[in-house]
DNA sequence: CCCAAATGAATCGTGCACAACTTAGTTGCG
DNA sequence: CGCAACTAAGTTGTGCACGATTCATTTGGG
């Protein structure tokens, strides 16, 4: 009824403002949907979701510096060193300056921290599940998203 | 080659807790860099992405509550109430307690703020053009995510 | 060798998110 | 009517995100 205001209102809802036509929206409402559900499993943890992306990396490469583990998630070390410090203060993480390059930190898991990934092992099968998604919608929206992050990301 | 020590490491990622698996993942780094991309759009409007947001919401249906707005978004009142300030300090809304209950505020757009909805009617198709999407893919991306929002909210 | 540029991490300030709680106002039931 | 249950916003405390800056260290060119 109101579309008549609307640049584009003709089915294709590219440039439109509307909220419902917004993929963003889409993407920032359900990334928030999925870390909320994950929050009960994670707290069982004593993690937050970012933490146990952390955790995520270091257990599938343990000693790996800062600058490393921003590059796999993203993350700037201005997000990094709160969080790291907060997981060493858990015991989960090690941090170590390198003899070589001052310069650089070294994480590496404690005892504790490689023990949590067996209680880690319940959570992404508990959380495809939440989802809700056949095997093929799962691979085709990770691909999708894949695709936007290069795009978005690129220049 | 460190895949004999996941559980279901045929092919079949559901359960892994490798990084590049998690949908989880996809979704949050997705989302952060999209409004990593729309920052410096925004930032001509003088909006922060959720101020964009909320009046997107604003700007569709102007006179709503907060507890409506929040309905929109999925967001709480102790994430809005703060940002609405920051919105009415730049004069770009009103807010005021309703008359026939008290405890209800009702936002509306200031002159202002209604004119900024033409400075912003290039926001979407910027975006869309820098997520690089076809019509198709777009349509896709956003009904999954719809489904996944539907799914991991239900219950 | 020296020093300017570059690099890796941390710090600071702002603005979300959200749980837990508070405050104020409304409603409904005995 | 009276008051207990409920509802709407707002406040507080914690933990991300990220830009801008700082600090220590390393590197490379003259």
């Amino acid at each position: 009824m109101n579309e008549g205001t609307d640049a584009t209102a003709h089915g294709g809802a590219r440039g439109s403002l509307q909220l419902r036509d917004q993929l963003c929206f889409a993407l920032y409402s359900a990334s928030r949907s999925v870390t909320a559900r994950y929050r009960p499993l994670l707290d069982e943890l004593n993690l937050t979701y970012p933490q146990y992306l952390v955790m995520l990396v270091l257990w599938e490469q343990d000693e790996i510096s800062v600058r490393g583990l921003g590059a796999a998630l993203q993350l700037e070390s201005s997000t990094l060193s709160p969080l790291l410090k907060r997981l060493e203060a858990a015991g989960l993480v090690h941090r170590e300056r390198r003899a070589d390059d001052e310069r650089s930190v070294t994480l590496t898991l404690t005892p504790s921290g490689l023990a949590l990934r067996d209680r880690a092992r319940a959570v992404p099968l508990a959380m495809s599940g939440a989802m809700g998604l056949t095997e093929e919608q799962d691979e085709t929206v990770k691909e999708l998203l894949r695709l936007i992050n290069d795009n978005v990301s690129r220049s």
